[in-house]
DNA sequence: ATCTCTTTGACAATCATTCTCATTGAGACT
DNA sequence: AGTCTCAATGAGAATGATTGTCAAAGAGAT
């Protein structure tokens, strides 16, 4: 688990700020245009295979959203969920314990190993009822 | 929104009818190739709007793969989760009615209408832990 | 038959992601 | 500092799933 060298390079110590800084999920794409907008040039390929890497060497989380689009976030604070509104896209972090040790359970139960999950809520917002 | 009317053609019928023979997730790609693979000619199109409105009805459960590509498969009544192999893409279905009840809570406290969720577990099934 | 409205199909368009490959830079060694 | 090597990068092309467009076909009702 613990990992071959990886160089450090301008861009991923740009990457891996600017996840540091966001500290919600973000996709590529958007990751990209925020360093280009900070007026860091770092290649599209390069936030791609950037992420990816963090990704496999458990450095990030990967979730993807209902569309398809693959979205990173840094992991090391607390695993918690997202209750995201339909409707305007805001989102609420929301912790369930309940949830966690269930998920775990289950897997166990199943024969499975290292059990993860990924848990999403959507609905709309009070201020979206019209 | 519980749009019952929708129109028997023979395009649905065929998409349905290989979706109880495959019994098994597969992907509108797939699914489409094998239909025209059958003789049945159904426009790709069509089978992705056929997909996604059984989708939308709940006949069918849409997951996503590992590599972003959303795959169907007819799904026996209610909800429930899904126990995914990370490694031979295995698939168990798994129910949590506590789940069920906490995240509506959850949406409910913040002031959420509304409420779906989706929850994927994945982890190594016994048979790939080798 | 005829009218109306949904569904379909061929193909173009979109868009995230991956690939290619020439170039750059980090680390090691002298 | 010079040089060697190979991983990392960047620009753009390529891929591939999914969605959009719009004229034509088909289902249901009259």
């Amino acid at each position: 688990m613990t990992d071959t060298a990886r160089r450090p390079t301008r861009q991923r110590a740009a990457v891996e700020a600017l996840l540091v800084d966001i500290n919600d999920f973000i996709s590529a794409q958007n990751l990209h245009a925020r360093l280009r907008a900070q007026g860091q040039n770092v290649g599209l390929a390069t936030v791609y295979r950037t992420l990816q890497a963090m990704a496999t060497d458990g450095d990030v989380d990967m979730v993807r959203t209902a569309d398809g689009e693959a979205v990173y976030r840094q992991c090391s604070t607390g695993h918690h969920h997202h209750l995201v509104c339909r409707s305007c896209g805001r989102t609420v972090e929301v912790e369930g314990p309940a949830v966690e040790s269930w998920a775990d359970k289950i897997g166990a139960e199943k024969g499975f190993s290292d059990v993860q999950h990924t848990l999403e809520i959507v609905g709309t917002c009070a201020d979206c009822q019209t």
